[in-house]
DNA sequence: AAATGCATGTAACGCGTTACATGATTTT
DNA sequence: AAAATCATGTAACGCGTTACATGCATTT
């Protein structure tokens, strides 16, 4: 969002370090491989892919095909490696960090226990899900062929499977603190009308 | 950045509900509270600080000083709790990710192990100090005065400090590998032109 | 004398998401 | 017949950072 200068040109150069490929198939490649470290938009992707060509960055062509619309492969230029070389050599600034699930939790004492359990509670599932594709991701990558980016991908993934089982451990912990309050809570009057037994 | 409607305001009426205050004030709250998972800026907090005012959600008075320039000190409404709790009680957002060092770290293969080496060495130095302070803020959050949301505060330190292990843990690792990476290269005729003994 | 801290504010700028437009083919 | 997939694109909108403006007091 700021003056830091956007790297979405970049992801993209590197991405076809791999393979030439469309606009579309870049946003595929993105949500499947680094998808748990970085997003982008189609609304994004088209236009940066377009200043790209238009300073040499990348070259395109369109590909014709039968019964589907046609494809612009883009493919990257030795002035695009430059670029990207350029970029890599460049020390990432530290992010500005941004965490809704946190902040709210935070002002707990001002919401429902019910509600704070269901956020951690679905964070901690969508995680789960998370970690349980990169070990995926990682399995394939241990199995497949071997390429140059191959260390690389598997230190990105480790990174992605530290940090959710961090953050599964500490749903666990605090869902187990939330249930404690909620059950003071509970106790002191705060009980809602609700039918036991047979609903 | 995107339609998913900014909790800008809705941060500046949480902090309110702990004390009034300036926006300067919150500012320097923001830093030092909410500082490791969330972060606003004055050209944030000021307008919209303003509109808070302008909807009824807060009330503003100026506080004359000696020496000092006057300040704007704000005290959240009934009808601005009504909003936080509003706010509350929507369910946080899946973040969309954003993380560059990993990004230049899967690119690896286009970088020079050096750099990578360098920017996973500094993530760690500064996470470490960040983890540091984290660590000090809970000791002064358990010694300290009990207020209703110390236990929420505690639950988010906690995520910090889970969090960020994680991460030291994984840096030591990925030093180890990028460490082996590089000798590797070394070996196979990629030294750089270097005096060794006194310089 | 210069720099830093306190304190409030505005303006520029651009990044990034969502929504919309188009259109053929295949699946339900 | 409707919906989904493939595929490329544009436009609107607003969030958020940086930079700038102001001015007094204290510290270096």
């Amino acid at each position: 969002m700021p003056r830091r200068s956007s790297s979405t040109m970049d992801v993209l150069l590197g991405l076809l370090t791999i393979e030439p490929m469309s606009g579309y198939d870049l946003g595929l490649t993105i949500r499947s491989s680094v998808g748990f470290f970085w997003s982008e938009s189609y609304g994004q992707i088209y236009p940066n892919l377009k200043k790209l060509a238009a300073n040499g960055f990348v070259n395109a062509k369109t590909e014709r095909q039968k019964g589907k619309p046609d494809r612009r492969i883009y493919s990257i230029t030795g002035k695009g490696r430059e670029r990207l070389a350029n970029w890599l050599a460049l020390e990432p600034q530290p992010e500005i960090p941004r965490n809704e699930l946190l902040l709210k939790l935070f002002f707990g004492a001002q919401a429902s226990p019910e509600s704070l359990t269901q956020y951690v509670d679905r964070m901690a599932q969508r995680e789960g899900a998370v970690l349980a594709r990169i070990a995926q991701v990682e399995r394939e990558i241990a199995a497949g062929k071997q390429y140059p980016g191959t260390p690389y991908w598997r230190m990105a993934a480790r990174f992605g499977q530290l940090e959710l089982e961090a953050h599964l451990r500490w749903a666990k912990q605090t869902l187990g603190e939330l249930r404690k309050i909620a059950d003071k809570h509970r106790q002191s009057g705060h009980r809602k009308a609700k039918h036991h037994g047979n609903q």
